[in-house]
DNA sequence: AAAACCTACGCAAACGTTTAAGCTAATAAG
DNA sequence: CTTATTAGCTTAAACGTTTGCGTAGGTTTT
């Protein structure tokens, strides 16, 4: 590998000037300068980051924590979708990504904040983790600065997907459409799912519709068959909802399942609304009815806030943004009016 | 950030001392190893993987190349699956990944291979590219370690999907089914695309069936609109085909969708066959017949095989290894005896 | 013509490691 | 009792950068 040296040797000047000459200091000729940068092309110079990092303490390379409860990993589709996004927005500022290995089980492991802290990372983004897990809150503490996505901690940054809109809109949308007996499958847990919990009692409140404690489930996000299992009692209710919200697009495949299982049929029958806006779900009949959630607009978000966070702490405030995302009609909702 | 420089002072040793008492060096007293690292953990000591670097000449650290044409990045299922388990696998071992970034239209942007260079990556992965880009092929050529998905390079370790496997199991059983009329829209030109569309022709001739012309037709991957459009005019042929084959499971949901649209019934009109075995098909009804490619299986041995590149180079060979899939039997192919 | 000021470069230290080679004192061998 | 051996530690150089400071020579100001 060639380095500043063999550059210097070659021009016949200092390595420092070598240094200088490439990153443009004012401080050297313009002459000198031009056959400095000749002769680094010519013998293929290519800087080293690590070294380049020794010195400066920046590593131009980002941490990306992400864990969910199936383990899907790369699969989640709505993660890789707000990281796709997230990257592409980050190395148009000269950013690199690197995992954060989250194999618990591997003996040996370091914590996630120790393994930022080997890589020296810029900055970290954090989703779609066990937000209360001690080695989150250890990462999310540091000094690293830190954005995460879809939960609030303080101080610290967070882009948010925003649920209550999107929860009343998908109500607000299907009550207008004649539904009064409506129940809603949840996720497990979590600030979003309560978030989502009560904006969907509010909501139907404000219309003026009481929800039978029966019609309220929870079943896992993404967890097909928990869906399905879920909507066969649904379905056996002597008062059968008319309307069945899910947690997430997979889950509403997987109560669609159980609806043509029991004969009936999606919307003729049972009206089904997803949450999330999977990408494949546009390709496929019937098409979901859902709310897509803007992972695009998390991902850029999430991106720009955490370089403003890293190159101008000073005057970068903690934030907390909130992304709205949009209906996605579908053919799953039937309409009652 | 404590550095083996505080720990020295605080020890009364040499910083030597240290990392080689880190370093379980032998060369150094249980008592004072035992001491030195217990001060290690009590100040916190991480050691900076930059600094480690630069002697060492490893990074631990392995860049990641992909893009398809789609430009779907991480959102493309099948790769999202190979990298996931490349990344678990290589995490094991003690290696993070790194994107390539690959924003051809970034101003001031360094070419794959100085990317790759700049990172001091130990090794590369490379898939879903243009595989006869110049700057892929740079990379490739250089001394880098590198395995490529699905294409095959002079000189580079390849880890192959079983396309030949894939279309005469799915010929084969189509046949088998009673099936004669069999079109083909197939992806666009690639290696990949040829072993299938050959494979497809020589088994269909094993079985004593000719394909017309007007069967074999193209349209990108993943292009559920191009399907559907290619699917329209094969279903206006006079003699229409019992069953379609799609290059992959996008684009047979996108035939799916104008057979349902002529007012036909998959199966019992036409059976529709993809290609990949995408992970959510399997939620959603009917189930595709296709065939899964083992997308896991291509990722870990394409982490087994990198790392042994990198760590055992004298005695590795360059290796082409083919992973096979297996047919995943689902509702959308109609037995016609 | 002396004083002040640029311009263009070099010097050297520093970042945090690793490692070959050297040194010292204690121990084992002859 | 001398001499080789060994255990345990230190020294110092090196990896490839960046950057504050120094300085020599030239140019401008008084």
């Amino acid at each position: 590998m060639v380095s500043l040296k063999d550059i210097a040797s070659k021009c016949n000047v200092s390595v420092a000037t070598v240094s200088k000459a490439l990153n443009d200091h004012s401080d050297i000729g313009a002459e000198t300068k031009a056959r400095i940068r000749r002769t680094a092309r010519e013998l293929g110079y290519v800087p080293n980051a690590a070294a380049k990092s020794m010195k400066t303490n920046r590593t131009h390379n980002l941490g990306v924590l992400f864990m969910d409860d199936a383990n899907s990993g790369l699969q989640h589709d709505f993660f890789a979708s707000v990281l796709e996004s997230f990257k592409k927005e980050v190395e148009r500022e000269g950013y690199d990504i690197t995992f954060i290995s989250n194999d618990r089980t591997r003996p040996g492991r370091t914590s996630y904040l120790t393994h930022a802290r080997y890589r020296r990372f810029d900055g970290v983004i954090i989703a779609n983790v066990h937000f209360d897990d001690p080695e989150v809150v250890e990462l999310v503490k540091s000094d690293i600065p830190v954005v995460t996505i879809d939960h609030i901690y303080n101080d610290t940054t967070t882009i948010l997907s925003d649920n209550v809109d999107g929860m009343k809109t998908l109500v607000d949308f299907v009550v207008a459409n004649g539904h009064k007996d409506i129940a809603y499958i949840h996720g497990a847990d979590s600030s979003v799912t309560r978030t989502r919990l009560v904006t969907f009692n509010k909501q139907l409140e404000e219309h003026g519709i009481t929800v039978p404690d029966e019609y309220i489930q929870e079943s896992p996000y993404r967890d097909t068959h928990g869906a399905y299992e879920k909507t066969l009692e649904l379905l056996d209710l002597p008062n059968r909802p008319t309307c069945i919200f899910y947690p997430d697009d997979y889950a509403a495949y997987g109560g669609m399942r159980a609806v043509m299982e029991k004969g009936l049929k999606v919307p003729d029958d049972v009206s089904v609304v997803g949450f999330d806006g999977i990408k494949v779900a546009r390709h496929i009949r019937p098409r979901l009815t859902t709310y897509r959630q803007d992972a695009d607009g998390l991902g850029t978000q999430a991106a720009k806030n955490l370089i403003d966070l890293i190159e101008r702490p000073k005057t970068t405030l903690i934030k907390q943004i909130v992304v709205k995302g949009k209906l996605l009609e579908g053919d799953t909702l039937k309409k009652l009016n």
